[in-house]
DNA sequence: AAGGTTAATGTTTTT
DNA sequence: CATTAACCTT
């Protein structure tokens, strides 16, 4: 048998082997799917099936992309050259630019992001005088991001759809948002999608080339593909049908960002002939964390049902899952510092622990317990390089230089550091602009040869766009790293921070210098410039024992020893404002996360649950999530001080007494109904939708769970601004404290 | 054109 | 509380 084989269970064996026609591989979590991806793909190179070029492999993340070439290329002994493999907008692009002027486009086309998007928005809604307080940008951006998603173009948007935002605007202000990046010749990311789809609907020849190119397609985290992605990927199959999707429906947690489970659940009809094979062997968690994860995904209605199993079930079942129930978050990050010293103490790995959060802000109390503690930790996924503000002011100087339409980076410099540009010429040049249906630096070359400006705002004007044509005609005779420190001195950018008094401003020339070094690992401006747009991370992975925190979303595809899960509470996880949003199917979402939460532990999951949260400068009482009641009582302890935890709470479905999401939390029916625990604190149940008025009035003396005694100085509503005979004075929500009985 | 003040607003975010 | 964006004043 051939070395890359072996080792392989059956069912692995058969979702390499089985190279023919299309598949469907359901990987459950811990099963061995890398393996079996990467095997696939030597077994397809190795048996000569394919030529490298022939071969189409995509995925989602840059890091899983890297991945599989470098283990390809180690199982495989050589490095393979000319194969497609790449994230979906990576070969988007590398389409899209080949094509680019059947798309409307030059080939040095600029892809902005989440950020320029917003800006352009902004600029076509003032133009259509759409009032942003009721239209947030942010909000049309997600609906036309919506749209791109499922494959839309502004035209194939039914106008049914439109009524809803914008009084009926969004669809214009779609169109005029897609027509204004032609101008720039610019694409955002959903276009690097959508307009390979409309390149191969207007060019039947093109779609047809790659169609005969791509004799085997493979695709990794097929759950998290949207309808745009599927589309994309069901076009160029239709040549060979050699389709092998991978993935696992119990893992898709990006709903909220346009993928689409439904893609996964009705392959078998999309291929008709499809193999499925299910890997359901877990090679990674105890039998308990198995039976933990299992017994709470088995309560979502809409998947296509695995059985994770592992060999050593019966022999060794592994920890229990702890349950702890503490006080608020502090108590809950110092429980969990202290829980992490123990680990230490018992010479475990630090960097086999993960904190996984269900929101960002959640990390902030972690650290600081951890650096407190002098734990090395890591975050993982918080701010990112290239996000950065002067990062971005440089970025924005190469973009402009690189792509002269590139409107949106032009505005950001072009006062930056001051010269003299200001509000009044920029409008002028905007009015020239929308006008002419020109770019920026076009109208104001355009306005620097006229008089309407006055002298002075001419002479910069004049000065800056000389600058751009010096900057532009060094590109093809000097390398790009020198190039960037040309165009960043002699435009002021650095001496604007080397003369700035401000203490973030040694920081930023550092970051700034940390740039130009990494951009000669690309062949050119461009290829600089591509990467960090659809890369973004920066490529320093931090080494060291550390403890690693982050969202659960960002742990997908990772393992630990340990994984402890904080806040798992109602309102926070599942989270309020996603069920609001997306009612039953998000609900459904929320406890996949919790899935994906579990089963990132190898062997041992701390559960906790605060009874107590501050939210902005209120506190509010929390319940433990109902994930918390999903899990089988049989594989989980509780921890520590007996009455605070959640007794009868356990093994038997907490959804059960809130049957659908619209119900509201249990804590806000009467008293006494159905099963509900008793609230922990006396007068804990608290009013959300009703106008909420007081019971007390100022000068009420009442008590507090953790202020102690005080007198009520104000009321808001139901919130009581209090004067604490020992904490000081406090905000706090109505529903938190007592008539005091003394 | 620049700086300071006030008001709004707080999930997840592979590309 | 803490951050950011919009606004207003000089």
């Amino acid at each position: 048998m051939t070395p890359h084989l072996s080792g392989l269970n059956p069912v692995q064996l058969q979702a390499v082997e089985a190279l023919d026609g299309p598949v469907l591989v359901l990987a459950g979590a811990g099963t061995g799917k890398t393996r079996v991806l990467t095997s696939r793909l030597v077994h397809l190179l190795a048996t000569a099936r394919a030529m490298p070029s022939q071969i189409l492999a995509v995925t989602f993340t840059n890091k899983a992309a890297n991945e599989m070439r470098h283990r390809v290329e180690v199982m495989l002994g050589r490095p393979v050259e000319g194969w497609w493999l790449g994230t979906f907008h990576s070969i988007g692009t590398r389409i899209l630019r080949r094509h680019a002027e059947l798309a409307g486009l030059r080939t040095n086309f600029t892809i902005l992001d989440a950020d320029d998007q917003v800006r352009l928005l902004k600029q076509i809604m003032a133009a259509e005088h759409i009032d942003d307080k009721k239209w947030p940008a942010r909000v049309l951006m997600g609906v036309i991001q919506r749209w791109k998603d499922r494959g839309l173009l502004p035209e194939q948007v039914t106008a049914g759809e439109d009524s809803e935002v914008a009084n009926g605007g969004a669809l214009n202000i779609y169109r005029q948002y897609q027509e204004r990046l032609r101008t720039l010749n610019a694409v955002d990311f959903g276009d690097l999608l959508l307009l390979n789809l409309a390149l191969f609907k207007s060019r039947p020849d093109v779609l047809e080339d790659y169609q005969r190119r791509f004799r085997y397609i493979l695709v990794d985290e097929y759950q998290d593909t949207n309808v745009s992605q599927y589309l994309w990927l069901r076009l160029l199959a239709q040549g060979h049908r050699n389709i092998c999707c991978v993935g696992d429906d119990d893992q898709s947690i990006y709903g909220w960002r346009g993928a689409e489970v439904g893609n996964i659940l009705k392959f078998e009809q999309d291929f008709p002939g499809a193999q499925v094979i299910r890997l359901e062997q877990n090679y990674r968690s105890t039998a308990r964390i198995l039976a933990a994860a299992s017994g709470l995904i088995a309560h979502n209605q809409d998947r296509l049902g695995k059985t994770l199993w592992t060999e050593t079930r019966d022999v060794e079942p592994g920890e229990k899952l702890r349950l702890r129930s503490v006080w608020d978050g502090e108590d809950e990050a110092r429980f969990v510092g202290e829980e992490i010293e123990a680990l230490q103490r018992a010479k475990q790995p630090l960097a086999q622990t993960a904190i996984l959060v269900r929101a960002g802000f959640q990390t902030r109390e972690f650290e600081e317990r951890l650096m407190t503690l002098g734990v090395p930790y890591r975050v993982i996924g918080g701010p990112r390089f290239y996000e950065r503000q002067e990062i971005r002011d440089a970025m924005a100087y190469l973009r402009v230089v690189n792509q002269p339409d590139d409107d949106l980076a032009f505005e950001r410099v072009v006062n930056l550091p001051r010269r003299g540009i200001g509000d009044t010429t920029l409008r002028a040049a905007h009015a020239l602009a929308r006008a002419k249906r020109v770019s920026l630096t076009t109208a104001c070359r355009e306005l620097a040869q006229t008089d309407e400006l006055k002298p002075a705002a001419r002479r910069a004007l004049s000065g800056f766009l000389n600058d751009l044509d010096r900057w532009r005609a060094a590109v093809d005779r000097m390398a790009h790293p020198e190039l960037a420190e040309m165009v960043l001195e002699e435009s002021g950018y650095v001496a604007m921070w080397r003369e700035s008094k401000a203490a973030e401003a040694p920081g930023r020339l550092d970051n700034l210098k940390e740039m130009i070094p990494a951009m000669a690992e690309f062949e050119s401006l461009a290829g600089f410039l591509e990467h960090v747009s659809l890369v973004m991370e920066a490529t320093t992975e931090s080494q060291g024992d550390m403890v690693s925190i982050m969202t659960l979303h960002a742990a997908k595809g990772l393992e630990f020893d340990t994984v402890f899960l904080p806040g798992w509470e109602e309102e926070l996880f599942p989270n309020r404002r996603t069920l609001d949003e997306g009612g039953a199917k998000a609900l459904e979402e929320e406890r996949r996360l919790a899935y994906v939460g579990l089963t990132r532990a190898r062997r041992r999951v701390i559960i906790t649950h605060a009874q107590h949260r501050r939210v902005f400068n209120a506190w509010i009482a929390c319940l433990p999530s109902r994930f918390i009641g999903e899990l089988p009582a049989d594989e989980v302890e509780l921890d520590g001080a007996p009455g605070l935890a959640p007794a009868g709470q356990l093994g038997r479905a907490a959804s059960d007494d809130a049957p659908t999401w619209r119900s509201p939390p249990r804590w806000q029916q009467p008293r006494g109904f159905g099963r509900s625990n008793p609230p922990l604190i006396e007068g804990s149940a608290r009013e959300i939708d009703a106008t909420p008025t007081s019971r007390f009035a100022s000068g009420a003396r009442v008590f507090h769970q953790k202020f102690g005694y005080g007198t009520v100085a104000g009321v808001d509503g139901d919130k009581l601004d209090i004067e604490f005979d020992k904490a000081g004075r406090k905000k706090v929500m109505d529903s938190f404290v007592q008539r005091a009985t003394a």
